[in-house]
DNA sequence: TCAAAAGTGTTAAGTGTACACCCATGA
DNA sequence: TCATGGGTGTACACTTAACACTTTTGA
């Protein structure tokens, strides 16, 4: 390698953004995964990621990707870490610094890009072999959704504008990988106030109808101001 | 810039890492800066870093600042953010992973590198501006620390071996910024048994003699096993 | 009328928080 | 003997966790 384009004298590593975007269907959590069509690792299921542009911010970067496998934009995303170790792309240098997504899979709709064979929602528990560190960097990932979903109302990102108290429970469920007490469950949430109930009930179901409420997210923020912390879980 | 010497045909920036390391002196939260030397910003106060190199993880190079400032090993380290914003850096494109570093200043003994005019433990609340985006990384490393304290048994690594446990409040108030209860801060740390009292006792003091401890990391590591959750304060 | 999921309240145990006095030590 | 900080216990409020029956709905 060589640098002498380069203002620093120093090595110049690829950097790329890889996303793990989260994606709940009403039932079980999801990841995103595409299927690589060149080398390295042609064939295998990888995370979906790029390159970082020269005039890109790492975050830009990660909703260019969002952009290109599903059309979606305004999401919620955070970063989660950089994986650096020097031989974790076997051609050259790559760090990669990892994005976090949560997304309804309703809302996306997948389109293979043009480095891709299929792009598909796998179920968390069904995953394989992924190319490069990518199966690091989901056990990371899972680790993380459920810390921070104890606490912080990311849950909501994954669900309708609208959901019934037993859909946000499975959620809770299929990411803690654990189930609940149902009452314990609705009466905690329903004590921070943070959501609205709706007058629509659920319809046609073969079972009592729920009833629809909605994330008051102007009453979370004048919580959080407040500095009062909600364990959600 | 051109990559002409590389396998992937994408950019390829300048990568650092910075590291923020915390100092516990007995008293107050210090954090390590140094003073430039050379542009950009020179005679600026900033963190110390270094470029990464070529065969180097990320943290083995946090490592090898640390050896440089101080000749220090085997601390505390953990990856705290990576800040990539295309301009953070006026030369060219440098994306910074930030480490952050818990050490007791007496271990330390500050050299000045070649880089660098000065180096010094600053108290966090006397911190000015510094270069880059130096200070939104510093608030962020404050930020975790003070996350990360309440349910992590981090604050040992800023203690001396042995310690009394009023010592170890002054610790977390300096941290936290607030003052806690004495009784309750002892109580609850020794219900959770990662302290082994030791028989010493402090001496030459002008009030009665606290009592040394040490950190049960075997007990810890076992409580951790069991899926323990302890809230330290 | 049956199956399936929604909805509801109480109790016991444990935890967090607030608070005031005595103790040991060197000056 | 005084000043300084170390060390201790209790009571109350609150939170968590465990648990079983009734209601609504479409098939």
């Amino acid at each position: 390698m060589k640098e002498q384009f380069y203002k620093y004298q120093y090595p110049h590593p690829a950097v790329t953004v890889d996303c793990i975007i989260f994606g709940f269907d009403g039932q079980n959590l999801k990841v995103m995964l595409i299927q690589r069509k060149s080398e390295p690792f042609a064939k295998m299921w990888a995370l979906p990621g790029a390159f970082v542009d020269e005039n890109e911010s790492l975050e830009s970067c990660a909703e260019r990707v969002l952009q290109k496998e599903g059309n979606i934009s305004g999401v919620y995303l955070e970063q989660l870490f950089t994986f650096g170790s020097p031989s974790r792309d076997p051609r050259e240098r790559v760090i990669s610094v990892a994005y976090m997504g949560l997304v309804k899979t309703a809302d996306f709709e997948l389109i293979a890009g043009n480095d891709e064979l299929q792009i598909e929602w796998k179920d968390i528990l069904e995953v394989g072999n992924l190319a490069f560190d990518h199966n690091l960097i989901l056990t990371t990932a899972i680790d993380r959704i459920r810390g921070k979903i104890r606490y912080q109302p990311i849950g909501f990102e994954l669900m309708n504008a609208k959901f019934t108290i037993p859909q946000l429970q499975q959620l809770y469920e299929a990411i803690l990988g654990k189930s609940l007490d149902r009452r314990n469950f609705r009466k905690k949430l329903l004590s921070m106030q943070i959501l609205k109930q709706l007058p629509e009930k659920q319809q046609n179901v073969a079972h009592k109808a729920a009833s629809y409420y909605e994330f008051d997210r102007e009453r979370y923020d004048v919580l959080m101001k407040e500095g009062i912390y909600l364990e959600l879980v």
